[in-house]
DNA sequence: ACCTTTCGTCGGCTTGCACTTACGTAGGTA
DNA sequence: TACCTACGTAAGTGCAAGCCGACGAAAGGT
């Protein structure tokens, strides 16, 4: 959950996710997207995509091919779920209200 | 979207959110359930959770009292749908037919 | 055996974030 | 007016994160 959420908040990272949500990818063609920084720097960002459980590695030869993981987003999805319900009954609770209000002016 | 990330990241900040997520609080006593951290840097992480869109702000005399507002995480739930498994397809579906009833009902 | 390709890891540097204490501000009260 | 309460803000500190160049490892080709 913690390690979701820090790996997920290095905009390069959500990129990475984007990159590979469809097909796989090599290491190299992943860093080959990003001129502006390091493979190096790309590699430890695989890493820490990968420790989170947002990536998963597969290897052929000395090349290894990465694609994300969805279930790795259960926990987090969850937690958002907690705050977006309660949007959901407020909104049931306004329309309520409304519909009172409505009721009380055909009183009239 | 960015500044939610970042806001959410940090622990005490999503405890926060669970803690004003029904009812409003003084900034005061939401500092209170934090006894190993100062009144101020509380008061910061309020301040993050607010400028992110996440918190609501209301003055009474000299207090403040905060509130979540839930539809501060509307943009990043759009982005961990991004990624949501095929198994769970028909939950996202069914989530997207409620936000989209809710749509219509607000445009009444 | 030797070299090349493909990639991860290490040591260091710099920037940014959470934290603290000290201070400022705005509203209420005697 | 003077004072107290309930906050936010400012300045400085320590540590963790992202970045780079250099190095290491592992597999394959010649």
């Amino acid at each position: 959950m913690q390690a979701v959420l820090e790996a997920v908040v290095e905009p390069r990272r959500r990129e990475i996710l984007r990159l590979v949500r469809e097909h796989e990818m090599l290491a190299g063609s992943i860093a080959a997207h990003f001129p502006d920084v390091s493979r190096p720097t790309v590699s430890q960002h695989l890493r820490v995509l990968r420790d989170a459980g947002l990536l998963h590695e597969r290897r052929d030869g000395t090349r290894r091919l990465y694609r994300t993981r969805p279930e790795g987003f259960a926990e987090v999805r969850a937690f958002f779920d907690e705050f977006w319900g309660d949007r959901l009954q407020a909104l049931k609770r306004e329309a309520e209200r409304e519909q009172r209000r409505r009721d009380a002016g055909q009183n009239r």
